[in-house]
DNA sequence: TTGAAAGCGATACCAG
DNA sequence: CTGGTATCGCTTTCAA
């Protein structure tokens, strides 16, 4: 009960150019070491072309015991810095012969996908891009026993870390506030623990700190990265009347916005708000929003690159978190109207 | 060179249980035909248990030509449609045992998608959601010869496809408008041409004629799938005075609602506007935007069950359009202002 | 109920 | 420069 349609392969190819399999292999691999005969070459290309020959690639991959593809999971799928993340891996995959196998998985599912990644899909290495807990990721990680470089956040004992400056990203964004001349700054910030969080909310005093501006910690409310946690912790802030919001992504600024709106707040005469990362959601709220742009793409590029150099065997140095993008002004900033 | 760890083996295996590997790989797989005496089935059993056995996919794929993967291509992976639509499949293809390779490509580019796919990671079959031209993909398709069930589309020639009714979608939306008592109403139509784009349309005047009103093609624009493009659709429906807009999707709507506003006409007093599909953008628009829900993931889960029992060797019927899901009443829709 | 052996389709080492 | 041939790890007849 045989499905497949019988493909053409290896032996085919050697019989139809009358040379043995191990030659044909050869020529069609482009082996650089090995000359052979410039007419035999051609006879087995000609033949493999015609034949429409396609390597298959268990066997080869039995064989030497490698794929040339790259696994990258992420969190969610439907978030434009993981998406951006996964175009700048992929590209950067192609562009080095790798094929990118993308898995999004829930937190705390980050282990099986792990195992079925490396086992089952059998990738040569890995991107790890994951919102679960450093403890837990580690394990699931050397569990694995497979190469891999984790994206967006630092994790100890993980040789190869690509992520943005965060820090910087915010420092950026609230300093353009406080250019406008806001005093009274609030800020959403991430997943309280979270690697980019932390950043973000020292990018945030860093600015304050420079400018000589006190800090409140009534004007800082924790976000975490939805809709919901960005309208509650917005609520909260309320009272403390700030004239100017930095939100540490873009989902949480929109929540923020929704509030705003309700407590008929105008954006920006009454209250300005600024979130971090630039896409395509931020120009669909109202008014449109301004923002940091974040390297996302890149990230996933550099990432990608230093996975395959590792695989190559080299011995490729951590890179530095990469700085931000332009600030991006849209109709959400203002200076306060005092 | 070896670099891979020596992982543990069926002959390990069966060396450890002192039994030859056809029996370890018996029970191993559960073979139900063959009878096995009970001990030594749990020596092997345990043996591999304490090696940590962990059968290589490629080997077994070599020799059964069977991956037990499904591939899904999509084309964008930051559009909530497509990510819920590979969240059902995933759910649906990991029952079944089957696990969910995702891949996302430009328009024009499913061919070669598709060849790596099947050829390179050697999916079993393919679940295909794509935006070229009918002639195209139909090509790419047959190029591939691979099984495959064809995603939120129509598509001549496939012999298996799962779409949703975007036609009662359009018209549920519609009617909501009319009930209100709208009687010129826009519609931000999709892609010229595209399946989807037609039924909406369709529904729509399934709306307008049931209620009496006379059809006006001033009203009706093309605004395919871009914000930019509800942009401009909508900046051209201003002088035709509508009193609500029925948008085909989320994004376009956003569109729209960024010109109205723009014109300083208000949402719903001045405007009503409604969508098709709900997703988390909808509320994070201002105002919050009604919708059409979509069964999204439900169509990934068929589409999965339908490709894993052709898969299977049974001959699946085709399914009928999915319904469409709950109107989700917010605050961009309200009676039009006398 | 279990074992022996023949491949699946490629790669790579060793001869010639 | 080219041909043999032994694997890679597993599944699957065919015998015993």
């Amino acid at each position: 009960m045989t499905r497949a349609s019988a493909r053409t392969t290896l032996a085919d190819v050697a019989r139809a150019a009358g040379v043995d399999v191990s030659t044909a292999s050869r020529v069609l691999r482009g082996e650089a070491t090995q000359r052979i005969r410039e007419d035999t070459k051609t006879r087995i290309l000609q033949s493999a072309e015609t034949l429409r020959y396609r390597p298959n690639s268990m066997a080869r991959a039995l064989r030497t015991s490698t794929t040339s593809t790259l696994g990258i999971i992420v969190p969610q799928l439907d978030n434009p810095v993981f998406s951006a993340a996964i175009r700048g891996a992929e590209s950067a995959a192609s562009a080095e012969g790798y094929s990118l196998l993308i898995s999004h998985r829930a937190p705390g599912q980050t282990a099986s996908t792990i195992t079925n990644l490396s086992q089952i899909n059998r990738v040569d290495g890995l991107l790890v891009a994951s919102l679960d807990d450093d403890e837990i990721l580690r394990s699931d990680l050397k569990a694995a026993d497979v190469p891999y470089v984790v994206l967006n956040r630092m994790l100890g004992g993980a040789p190869l870390t690509v992520v943005l400056d965060s820090r910087a990203a915010a420092l950026r964004a609230t300093d353009h506030l406080i250019g406008l001349g806001h005093r009274r700054i609030a800020h959403l910030s991430g997943r309280a623990g979270g690697f980019n969080a932390g950043e973000r909310l020292s990018g945030y005093k860093d600015a304050l700190r420079a400018a000589g501006i006190d800090w409140d910690d009534r004007l800082v409310r924790a976000a975490g990265y939805t809709f919901e946690g960005g309208r509650s912790a917005m609520k909260e802030l309320l009272p403390s009347a700030p004239t100017a919001v930095m939100a540490a992504t873009l989902v949480s600024a929109a929540g923020a916005m929704s509030v705003l709106h309700d407590s008929g707040l105008t954006i920006p005469d009454d209250v300005s708000v600024i979130g971090l990362h630039d896409a395509a959601v931020a120009e669909m709220l109202y008014p449109a929003l301004s923002t940091v742009a974040m390297p996302t793409e890149e990230m996933g590029r550099v990432a990608a690159d230093l996975l395959i150099r590792l695989l190559r065997g080299e011995n490729p140095d951590n890179v530095a978190a990469l700085p931000p993008g332009e600030l991006v002004l849209r109709a959400s900033t203002a200076p306060p109207t005092v």
